[in-house]
DNA sequence: TCTGGGGTCCTAGGACCC
DNA sequence: TCTGGGGTCCTAGGACCC
């Protein structure tokens, strides 16, 4: 009865539902959750679907396709908060719970089944529990597979329930356009069907050889695997004792491009003092320090340094960013978005500066923890760099 | 006024080492 | 003097996910 003992949940339009539970007057109405300027859609309730509007769209667009849609502005403290609820009655039913983001999750049920039935049951409850107790509802699939199980709840949508058995998963997966597989976006979609492979069938019956020779060996036994859904692996859980972040970075668009390097240098300081700030908190530090620039054209660039020595100190990552942005050399280019990322992090506790003789670096670090207390104490918006101001 | 912000993983070339 | 081969690190870009 566990031959198919892994559930996706997903939350249906997740930050359009949580929206409307302050605002039922507007259930019947076009409505999505994004911001205002140059923005993109967040969620689309379903009424807003059927004029063409879905997530990632700008919103420039939305507005053109649905002249009367409604715009909620996200908050993102109350979708954190219902989202931690909803985690917390997946944990009721298994420990195995991955969550992949504040809407969805992975659920291993092999341990809950003499206690609360079968898979299905279990996906049944767990709907009910959660549009009872949080008034929004979710969808989920039910499968073996991580990939199959993706695929389950995508098809479940909205307010449903597919299970795919282990003898069904063919007949499941093969008629399905190759685009509806987890992990084959647009470019992958597209590069396939210029192959004469449109469904997920077609996928399964191309020779290994001939999938790794046209799209690399990685990609072609991953397609090979999705497309008989035989991905095996096992879930992390995201609670309790797991895997640190890689990375952490911010990227901010500019409310209208630039070309004042001030302005830019400016920006980067405030990304990198929002990038350290977490790093601390999370007790990491890095050693690859990027820098990302897209231009007014939307061509993206990322330049990167690696240093000998880790780091979470504000002022050294935002002097590396500097460097960085210095040496592309831009004269009047216009600059649409900056961005930040700190990679190779590892626990600050492993970190042995070494103390360059008369480097007049430490002080800064010190300065940041200063930082750091105040702005627990008084909040973000108290401290802040002098050029800032 | 098209096109956010947070991530992960893969590829490919060059440097460098053995 | 004429061409190997493997492994790792670094950099840049790109695909994909929510």
């Amino acid at each position: 009865m566990t031959d198919t003992p892994l559930l996706h949940v997903d939350m249906d339009a997740f930050y359009a539902s949580v929206a409307l539970r302050e605002r039922p007057d507007l259930v019947d109405q076009p409505v999505v959750v994004g911001g205002n300027g140059r923005g993109v859609v967040l969620a689309a309730n379903y009424v807003a679907r059927r004029y063409g509007l879905r997530s990632a769209l700008p919103m420039t667009r939305a507005r053109r396709l649905c002249p009367h849609v409604v715009v909620l502005a996200p908050d993102y403290s109350t979708f954190m908060s219902v989202s931690a609820s909803v985690m917390e009655t997946f944990r009721d039913v298994t420990p195995v719970v991955e969550a992949m983001s504040l809407d969805e999750a992975f659920l291993d049920v092999r341990g809950a089944t003499r206690r609360l039935g079968t898979p299905t049951e279990i996906a049944e409850r767990l709907r009910a529990t959660i549009h009872d107790e949080q008034g929004i509802t979710c969808s989920v699939g039910v499968a073996a597979s991580v990939s199959v199980a993706k695929v389950a709840s995508r098809r479940a949508k909205p307010d449903g329930v597919v299970v795919v058995p282990p003898a069904e998963v063919a007949s499941f997966l093969h008629p399905l356009d190759v685009g509806e597989l987890y992990g084959v976006g647009e470019k992958t979609q597209a590069l396939l069907h210029r192959f004469g492979l449109l469904t997920v069938g077609d996928v399964a019956h191309t020779p290994l050889q001939t999938l790794q020779r046209d799209l690399g060996d990685h990609l072609g036994r991953h397609l090979r695997h999705l497309a008989w859904g035989t991905d095996r692996r096992d879930l992390s859980p995201t609670v309790g004792p797991h895997e640190p972040e890689r990375s952490m970075g911010a990227d901010e668009t500019f409310a209208r491009d630039t070309d004042d390097r001030d302005v830019i240098v400016r920006e980067l300081l405030r990304l990198t003092a929002r990038v350290t700030g977490r790093m601390r908190a999370a007790g990491v530090a890095g050693r690859t320090v990027t820098l990302k620039v897209r231009f007014s054209d939307f061509t993206t660039i990322t330049r990167s340094r690696t240093r000998s020595e880790a780091t979470d100190v504000t002022v050294e990552v935002h002097r590396a960013v500097t460097h960085l942005y210095d040496a592309l050399g831009l004269r009047r280019v216009r600059v649409r978005l900056v961005g930040v990322r700190v990679e190779g992090l590892v626990p600050r506790a492993t970190v042995h500066r070494q103390l360059v003789l008369g480097e007049p670096e430490h002080g800064w670090a010190e300065a940041d923890r200063a930082v750091d207390r105040a702005t627990r104490r008084f909040g973000a918006a108290a401290v802040r760099p002098a050029s800032l101001w």
